[in-house]
DNA sequence: ACCTGAACACCGTTCAAGT
DNA sequence: ACCTGAACACCGTTCAAGT
């Protein structure tokens, strides 16, 4: 009933709003179901009344995908590079795998240059610098754990024929073996990998 | 001139000329370039026509996929089981970055389910037997080492912003640094690797 | 069986106009 | 500045009809 509305009359839409409903529109619709036109729908609005708020199609979802790396945990500094690596790896992995439909759009894309991104790969840096790895190895090494946890995040995401998902324990598990391994070569392959002490269990929290 | 036909006249469209197109179309006008519609130009048709040689756009994808795997060079015996696995992962990624727009498909779908596909995790699990590899992390090693390949393709064929890809010999190089740094975590977490003997020179071809 | 014409239910985006 | 109506140039797919 309040859906009638002449041009001029303001329906109150906000940027943000736009951004959230898009994330519900994601979650509840797929991938294919994020339409400006849906989005529009579920805004009770005119398809172009978007275009207000947001430059394109392509600008939105580029915000939604560096919105999503805000909530990557970072370590703390007390359980040495190794453990702190995977940390921040498996903590991207538990976020993107608890964004599913997201994750396509990663892989298309596949960039993700928002500030966030530029954040998680300052602090990547940091600590491979302090496992060990020097020099232009280090910048392969943090490409090698982006791409590997992209991409297993693809894979455990989405099920052969969208039947059963694979379970969520795992998955996580596989991740993490998977991440050792890769761990393992990255600081092995150095001379001198600077371990500050033998591997002790992970930190409280 | 030629373009004139009724209902009934045939075009003498066949399904391998409708693939053919539709590989032409993907290097040519990109994976949005891809649409049925387009298709159906290039081979001076209408639209619906391609149903009949084609279930549908996905069924078309998927053929698309898995016809490109057939080309991926299987290793010698020669090498032992880690420069086998290297050759088998070389050449997935050799194929793939040499088909730049068909990644993009690669992972949107992400299984490939093919008949190519099957046959290479055999050869692969074949080879991480071999090299030491036991019970479930076979399939494990595996799964990894396709999602890292697809990912590194994905990675390397798609610039940033679609100006200066990257150079094909030092992205050829990343992932060979890359792919070692896994073989070595991989056949390293094991207690005894058959490491049938030291490593020496690729085979001749 | 293979193809066309026409149609259906969609897209993203732009442009002019209204307040 | 923010929104609507209408339109443009597209999609994938189906259905009936023709030979």
């Amino acid at each position: 009933m309040t859906k009638a509305r002449g041009p001029g009359q303001r329906a109150g839409l906000t940027r943000e709003a736009v951004l959230t409903a898009a994330r519900e529109q994601l979650t509840e619709g797929g991938l294919d179901g994020l339409t400006m036109r849906a989005l529009a729908r579920r805004l009770a609005v005119a398809p172009n009344a978007l275009y207000s708020h947001v430059q394109s199609k392509t600008g939105l979802v580029d915000e939604l995908l560096d919105e999503l790396l805000a909530s990557v945990r970072t370590p703390d500094d007390a359980d040495g590079p190794i453990a702190g690596l995977t940390e921040v790896m498996s903590s991207t992995y538990d976020v993107l795998t608890a964004h599913p439909d997201v994750v396509p759009l990663y892989l298309a894309r596949q960039g993700a240059r928002g500030a966030n991104a530029v954040r998680l790969g300052e602090v990547m840096d940091a600590l491979l610098v302090r496992a060990g790895v020097t020099g232009p190895a280090v910048a392969e090494a943090r490409r090698v754990l982006i791409i590997h946890t992209i991409g297993s995040a693809a894979f455990a995401t989405s099920a052969p024929d969208a039947d059963r998902a694979i379970p969520t324990k795992e998955s996580q598990r596989s991740f993490g073996q998977s991440l050792r391994w890769l761990l393992t070569g990255i600081a092995g392959s150095d001379p001198a990998p600077t371990r500050e002490r033998p591997p002790k269990r992970r930190s409280v929290r």
